[in-house]
DNA sequence: CAATTGCGTTAGAGCGCTCTAAATCTTACG
DNA sequence: CGTAAGATTTAGAGCGCTCTAACGCAATTG
């Protein structure tokens, strides 16, 4: 009862093993007639290859294994489109593992991934520490999109986060806001960079920055907002570490009966599903996480085709997409 | 520089690579001595098991074939932490596929599941065919999770949608609405259980029924919603298709002047991530995910393991959570 | 017509691992 | 001290496939 191979459909198609070898490779030194006879008999018998055997075979796998951060996040799921549309063009299967947004999770998934001698790694947000990645990308090319640091001996697409954060402050400053607030992602992977990029942003602009500890979900932006009406003064504007903190003030405000965008202005990051529902309708910073995707396929190939060897590292431009909570401040 | 297999353990370890094969699958009846000579070694050189070779010589993968509809849809993504937290225990990996909401892809992908050697298939929402999931059962235990229908051949962990559906009208009667209309979910492949369950509770409460064609994303109830205002007369309750649905009902219900929950209540389906977010607060039907996710691998490793043969279905209950975009109806 | 060419086909080794059966080494006991 | 019983270890076949080298055969050529 067990699966047919290429001896069971050589033998009944009268031909040898390697002759059926050539025809599921379609390779063009077989005669019509032998193909056909081969693929009829392949079909009755319900063949189907074996990968194992033929990458024991071949040496190589012609799959990519990526890694997750967390599946439950929107903002991985179209880098993963990037990815499986630019594979799909070069013929490589992509293995998907479920970081869970825990990084021994994460270790154990990239041990699996080696083990089946994926051809190279690509982590998307990844959990792990400098030393993980170092490991990882001494046994096979290794790729890190949308995580803001360097990452030694992998190549990193990622976009300016900095540059993201002072787009924010710029929109908010052009119109009209000087009282802005950044509630940060403590200590998220990408916290520091956009922290970083608000506060030069203000500084330059001549306004003093007001940075509060957040998080990176609702609750935390909860507490921090609370936290400035009881302790501190109302801000115009809100410049949150990400859609979900943003989200989390839209609430938190109007709870507090503040409207948005009359009284207070928010911003949020990722320009995630969230932030495009109407109802929410959240200017947020963009990231070209499609492009970030198929580049990150470009870039691991170039190291197994062309042997690149040297870590290259890509940043996108990010972009503001404008809705509707942000305003001008209301007149003083 | 290719990487180090048995052979290159064994020779460093002064051993036979039967030895050093024991030592990797923990076997007992190894000395001590031996055991550590065969670990150093392999961790001096980096030795890492292939997996295809393993697979090929043991004739099993120990591996699950998951597919599921659309990685950007959240409500998948509580199934695959269910999934996987259940193949964890019993020491299988799951390999993850996006379907991308294409049957062709998703056709690829069960290709590429089965030629990977999966001892099970998972189909999440599947877009397949019946002749595509009695195919594809007849090669490997296949167990579809979260589509309404029977599906032939496989086993089905679902819920009962139509109950659910009555979930949601009784929970809206008793708050005293009897004007109530659904937006259905089209050509989906749940909307026609939930437009039955609506359907029948209603009659069961005396109540007329009003079905509008909606869709599965915002746009499809703007539509529905416009053309209720114009053509026919406002409930004051709505029961949408799903939790996007709804949320498009919320902004063009705003958009529109009118209040929710005061001048409209509005219910979700799937109790979706964009439910939870205060700023909705979306009243819906909850889908047991997590556990589905569990059960499914329970069901599918009976199929494996104790071989059952004949198809199961499992019906879990759905629950309503309760949020804040439902209430009693304005006093007429 | 023998020799050459080239196409289509095949034998057979080998990929890295597991597993059975047999070999070897210990230890224990009469 | 000889031998049986256990405990360890190993040789070697085999998993399903690819790939190289060689083979058979028909067509071509001088």
């Amino acid at each position: 009862m067990s699966r047919p191979t290429m001896e069971t459909v050589a033998e009944r198609a009268g031909v040898s093993r390697a002759l059926v070898s050539l025809v599921m490779n379609n390779s063009s030194k077989v005669s019509e007639a032998k193909r056909q006879a081969v693929l009829h008999a392949a079909e009755q018998l319900g063949y189907r290859p074996n990968l194992h055997a033929r990458n024991l075979a071949q040496a190589r796998t012609k799959t990519l294994g990526m890694i997750i951060n967390d599946i439950h996040n929107p903002f991985f799921a179209e880098v993963v489109y990037g990815v499986e549309a630019a594979a799909d063009d070069y013929g490589f299967d992509v293995l998907i593992l479920n970081g869970g947004r825990d990084a021994e999770r994460e270790r154990r998934a990239v041990e699996t991934h080696l083990q089946f001698q994926v051809e190279a790694l690509i982590l998307v947000g990844p959990k792990l520490d400098d030393d993980d990645i170092i490991r990882a990308s001494a046994v096979v090319p290794t790729v890190v999109v949308a995580s803001g640091r360097d990452n030694p001996g992998a190549d990193t697409i990622t976009t300016d986060e900095e540059r993201g954060a002072a787009l924010a402050v710029q929109h908010l400053v052009e119109l009209g806001h000087t009282d802005i607030v950044h509630i940060d992602g403590a200590a998220n992977i990408s916290s520091r960079a956009r922290s970083r990029g608000y506060e030069k942003a203000m500084r330059l602009l001549g306004l003093e920055p007001r940075i509060l500890r957040g998080g990176d979900d609702e609750a935390d932006a909860e507490a921090a907002i609370v936290n400035l009406a009881e302790t501190d003064s109302m801000p115009t504007a809100i410049f949150a570490f990400n859609d979900l903190v943003a989200a989390g003030a839209l609430s938190t405000l109007e709870a507090a009966g503040l409207r948005v965008p009359d009284d207070v202005s928010v911003v949020g990051y990722d320009n995630t599903f969230i932030a495009e529902l109407n109802h929410m309708s959240l200017t947020t910073v963009n990231q070209p996480r499609h492009q970030m995707g198929q580049l990150a396929i470009r870039t691991v190939l170039e190291r197994i085709e062309d042997d690149r060897t040297e870590p290259t590292r890509i940043d996108l431009a990010p972009t503001l997409s404008v809705r509707r909570s942000t305003a001008p401040p209301r007149k003083a």
